[in-house]
DNA sequence: CTCTTGACCTGGAGTAGCTCCAGCTTGCTA
DNA sequence: TAGCAAGCTGGAGCTACTCCAGGTCAAGAG
């Protein structure tokens, strides 16, 4: 699979998943006999896994830390899963402030438009 | 009320203040006596506002159209409403997306969090 | 009445996280 | 065998802050 289809599966774009490769947070990509980007399946499952702590937040130092902690040895040691647990748990806090970010604004959006379309039709 | 407090009330930092002033945010501020900037009721209001906004992932660029339109002669015009009622319809859009991904995120970290718990204690 | 303190000021550099681009390589098709 | 499409690299550019140095100034301490 290439980087076109592998940026259409996760979500991501093309320059996205090389800027990931250059910051660590990618497991050792094998290349083709063109040199270019093989992504198997497991490739892809980890990209969809960065686009959806990404897509919700969580900073690019925790996201690398957690990939370099699946992808090393060690990574099945309960230190290491202790670690990624507390990433984990940490973004889980992060989901609930932005989870209540989105109702007071949707709450304040609700209002406000009630308001606009009122002045736009009469 | 000067900076800090207008930080602690609005949830933005006085450095953000700063900034969203020079990018023609906020309506003239005015200044005291030490040439502090002296924010009023409706100041602090308008900085929630842009926090909201901000919080949620709507642009700067629409976010300062929005403050362009409710701050200028003509904003009470229909077109002025218009104009924001579709920024602030195409924000509740953008809500919807960001809801349904901290959706996905929250089932994923789950399940996976429920799996590194189980590596800790065994 | 001077001195110190502390909160604010400005202009500018630095950072995070992409995003875009120029110029190059390579397998495939005609 | 020439042209095209899709990828490659290194590096510049962009958004939205964030931090900092060096300076001002009202007010309280002494």
């Amino acid at each position: 699979m290439n980087i076109a289809q592998a940026a259409a599966q996760s979500g991501l774009t093309a320059d996205t998943i090389r800027f990931y490769e250059k910051s660590a947070m990618l497991p050792k990509l094998a290349r083709d006999k063109r040199g270019w980007r093989a992504f198997d399946a497991a490739a892809i499952d980890w990209l969809m896994t960065l686009e959806r702590l990404r897509a919700t937040g969580m900073p690019l130092q925790d996201v690398r830390r957690f990939a370099v902690l699946a992808n090393s040895p060690g990574s099945q040691t309960k230190t290491a899963a202790g670690e990624r647990l507390e990433l984990l748990e940490r973004h889980q806090e992060r989901l609930k402030q932005r989870r209540s970010a989105l109702d007071a604004c949707e709450v304040f959006l609700k209002f406000k438009i009630d308001i606009y379309r009122r002045q736009v039709k009469s």
